[in-house]
DNA sequence: ACCTGAACACCGTTCAAGT
DNA sequence: ACCTGAACACCGTTCAAGT
């Protein structure tokens, strides 16, 4: 073997060589990142760990490396979505809480897929740092014992029902699909003589209207004053 | 081919053959109910259509016959969820709506994995009947207007947020695991300090008990005065 | 009408091997 | 330490074929 092969000559060769290295090595954050993009853009059902290697750049098993499962993934989301919701400042007990329930929903609200991941226990830093806050600043309003408890529970369930409920109706999207189940609902007279009238599936107030009607009743009935 | 094969000899067939036909053939309430069960056993990971199938003692393509995908199955198992909870009877208004959201609750409790699933939009005959019930039993308590969906929005989303948060945590189930929960926010004191000592992770009241005291603030703020 | 069997295009994850 | 490649044991779903 005498013929040289182009890769034999330096010169010839396609690339000087010194650009191997990837820009920035994986890390979970980088993964979370990633795992935030694809969900943003596909929705759930389309997140794969393939797709989100290759969104990355790097073999599906080189994940692996860095996290256990695809689950821890997708906590990690979740929190990542938390950890947008802003942490009042200074403000009294009732506002506090209000800005903190308000722009929770409104986090979720904005990853939709992060509703449909609330299956498992909400553990991660994020989280409970917000959870901490209410709790805390209801203390500051003077609650205690069973009421602190009680309220506690009930304002993160508010939370997330109305995140559950309203990002599957804006999931429903499509204008014609809404209409169809109006229709539906509608032309069901006799099932249905409340819900078709009322009002319940046609415009009217919006549903962040709604939730924020509800939202100011039940702060009055946890005891929470209302501003001054 | 003169030799005789033991299949050729009537006498020597397995079985004299007049028990071809399946027991009773599929429906979709046969695979509803099989879906159910396999998910009260297995929990929602490991309902498979192959599994399915296999229960009912079918192949998993025949299941395609009766329903068009596996999300089919999924939201049929949901309605079927909660056609298990009764509509009260002749009742004054908020005791009426009490019962139900209660019993709305324990039927989703009892199949922790209907949580998980709510993701959809909920528009089975079983629950639009319950929603149905419950708006028009509010109409009855002389609701109307934005108070009346405010209402019905705000009851329907502390239901569905106490299930998805309460059986979160309970399948986290094993004590220890909860332990482990406790010690390490107990531990972190410096982030966790409410937390940490308000009771929030342990005893104290059931979480069936937290429910209903939040419940009985909401029915209050909502307008539905309470029992005579 | 209702079910089977083979097949397609995927999955999550493990593990040896490379650098 | 960090990543690749091949491989395993699955998936949901389609479709031709059987009865």
């Amino acid at each position: 073997m005498d013929d040289e092969r182009a890769s034999d000559v330096l010169w010839l060769r396609d690339r000087p060589e010194p650009a191997p290295r990837r820009a920035e090595p994986l890390s979970v954050a980088r993964i979370v990142t990633a795992a935030v993009a694809e969900l943003d853009e596909h929705g759930v059902e389309r997140l794969t760990m393939r797709r989100l290697a290759q969104r990355l750049d790097v073999t599906s098993t080189a994940l692996y490396w860095h996290v256990r499962t695809k689950e821890d993934v997708l906590d990690l989301a979740v929190d990542h979505v938390l950890g947008e919701v802003p942490i009042p400042g200074e403000a009294g007990p009732r506002p506090a809480v209000r800005a903190l329930l308000v722009d929770w929903r409104a986090a979720m609200l904005r990853h939709p897929w992060s509703s449909v991941l609330l299956g498992r226990p909400l553990l991660g830093p994020n989280v409970l740092a917000r959870i901490e806050f209410l709790q805390a600043t209801l203390v500051r309003a003077g609650l205690s014992g069973v009421e602190l408890n009680t309220a506690t529970k009930l304002l993160s369930n508010v939370v997330i029902g109305t995140a559950m409920n309203d990002s599957s109706w804006r999931r429903l999207g499509d204008p014609a699909v809404m209409a169809e189940v109006r229709a539906f609902i509608g032309g069901r007279g006799d099932l249905y003589p409340t819900l078709g009238s009322s009002g319940f599936l046609d415009g009217g107030p919006t549903d962040d209207e709604l939730f924020e009607r509800g939202l100011d009743r039940v702060l009055d009935a946890v005891g929470l004053s209302p501003p001054a």
